[in-house]
DNA sequence: TTAAAATAGTACCATTTGGTTTCATTACGG
DNA sequence: CCGTAATGAAACCAAATGGTACTATTTTAA
């Protein structure tokens, strides 16, 4: 499926934990790196995971790499999500399709 | 984080797929590895990491197994995507909090 | 122009993962 | 009771994963 890359991202802690950090403010490889017991190399593998599952994109800005949380690549696994939706609440699901449908 | 069991079910396609099944009705170990190119011992696998995840609840029942999916299993998925919510749809969030208020 | 900073890339390692095969156990049914 | 159906469990295997260390490349800035 096309949403592999995406759940599979997201399959790991250290993972989540970065894009949470990176939804808060763009940052370096060096940044991220700064707030993990873990070498350079191991947050750069991670980075790159998450930028092959499309929730990350990555700017070169001269030697550095501007980082970013691209919220379009949840679409995936927020579509999966969705026919799930009417397992915890049906009324939610109802004004999502409204709301949808009143967006021009 | 207590949210790793389920990130961790999902990150797998065949494990997505069953519960996608199991949503629409309850199935034995036998039932589902029916559906799928591989030995009843590795669908097996998948549903004790399904189970680990809360996310399928086993009925023993005589000398089979039913596999329930189990949507609780879902919301600590959920609760960490809701964070998110604000990059994709703010008026979504809203409205969630005033289903969620109004809740009795 | 040159030393240091930031990242890229590769080789390597231990553990986990997804799968198989095989054997044991438990429950039905005639 | 006994054969068979459904599952459980363990050993094993190849490949993927998450990590390290080390080296190379590209920029910056004094």
């Amino acid at each position: 499926m096309t949403s592999q890359p995406a759940f599979r991202a997201l399959a790991d802690p250290t993972r989540r934990d970065i894009l949470y950090m990176l939804s808060q403010r763009a940052m370096t490889i060096g940044e991220v790196s700064d707030q993990f017991d873990m070498t350079r190399a191991a947050v750069k593998k991670h980075l790159t995971v998450l930028s092959d599952g499309g929730l990350v994109t990555v700017e070169a800005r001269g030697r550095e790499r501007i980082n970013r949380f691209d919220p379009r690549g949840m679409a995936p696994v927020l579509n999966w999500l969705e026919f799930f939706d009417q397992y915890w609440d049906d009324r939610l699901s109802d004004l999502k399709d409204i709301i949808e449908r009143n967006d021009t």
